[in-house]
DNA sequence: AAAATACCTTACTAATATTGTCAAGTATTC
DNA sequence: GAATACTTGACAATATTAGTAAGGTATTTT
């Protein structure tokens, strides 16, 4: 359950790939859908959503391709998949979009509610300074949930 | 993005309605799609898996109903989940069902299954009697993520 | 200037998953 | 034995996902 969609999983592999890359030169897009063995046209869907939601662009011409605007320490995961599929809504009640439909006194909207709060802070707490250096494993152990029933 | 589908949500809410009739008396299945808008067929096949996942049992005849196996301090939102859409998995790399086709590093293993981790960590931390009580939110409040970079 | 490289945009389609409905049972109690 | 209630399996409508396809436009290098 709670899959996330490829869309979302191929961005940050792509943000990966043109952080790697940052400082040498820009990141072809061929480059990077070879890497990661997805189609050039699927990819340009998605980097361009992430281009709109300025979190890179785009050089043209001969030895163009694509780059960061903000360092990748800069650059949540969060941000890319806010960008690629909206905001975490575990229910529709919690989509910005929609809204609570049902009459129940909604027992499990705060349940939805905190469950979505908490993957986002996680989520805003790994940048792809994290993915490039490794660091995620040893990083995870530190983080820990603390319960005070 | 990770949005739960519905057959999550009504198991829950299901479940809510089964807990709140702990003690006293079987709640029958027309009763909780009443509370819950949902019919009956479509509910009988939530209660059936989490039937047949040890999690409830069913009375049958007049006055026959379903009750809770276990108390509802005992019954964690994700052992609910579990049984109706199997173990968080946020890719198919982590789905135990699937597994890892892609070729690179694998750079972002780690991210996801840290993140799946962390919502099933929370999820086993919730109730049905944190639902009943409402105390959800105080309870979250004390829930925090404490980094240390 | 023209060719090569690379991005840009829109439309469309196939596959899959979700969200249910429907029908015909079986079991139990009053 | 009639009413209540659960049980099972097949099926269909809808939505989402995942990806293709085609025909652009912009920029740089030679």
């Amino acid at each position: 359950m709670l899959r996330l969609s490829t869309k979302g999983q191929y961005g940050v592999r792509a943000m990966f790939e043109i952080a790697r890359g940052q400082g040498n030169k820009p990141v072809p897009i061929k480059e990077i859908a070879e890497r990661q063995a997805v189609s050039v046209a699927y990819l340009e869907q998605i980097l361009n959503k992430l281009k709109n939601g300025g979190l890179i662009r785009s050089i043209k011409g001969p030895g163009g391709g694509y780059v960061l605007i903000n360092k990748p320490e800069d650059v949540s995961i969060s941000a890319i998949l806010n960008e690629l599929e909206g905001p975490v809504a575990i229910t529709s009640c919690l989509d910005p979009e929609e809204g609570c439909v049902r009459v129940d006194g909604c027992v499990t909207y705060m349940l939805w509610k905190s469950l979505g709060e908490k993957i986002d802070a996680f989520l805003r707490t790994v940048t792809l300074k994290d993915l490039i250096a490794g660091t995620l494993f040893k990083k995870n152990l530190k983080l820990k949930v603390k319960s005070q029933k």
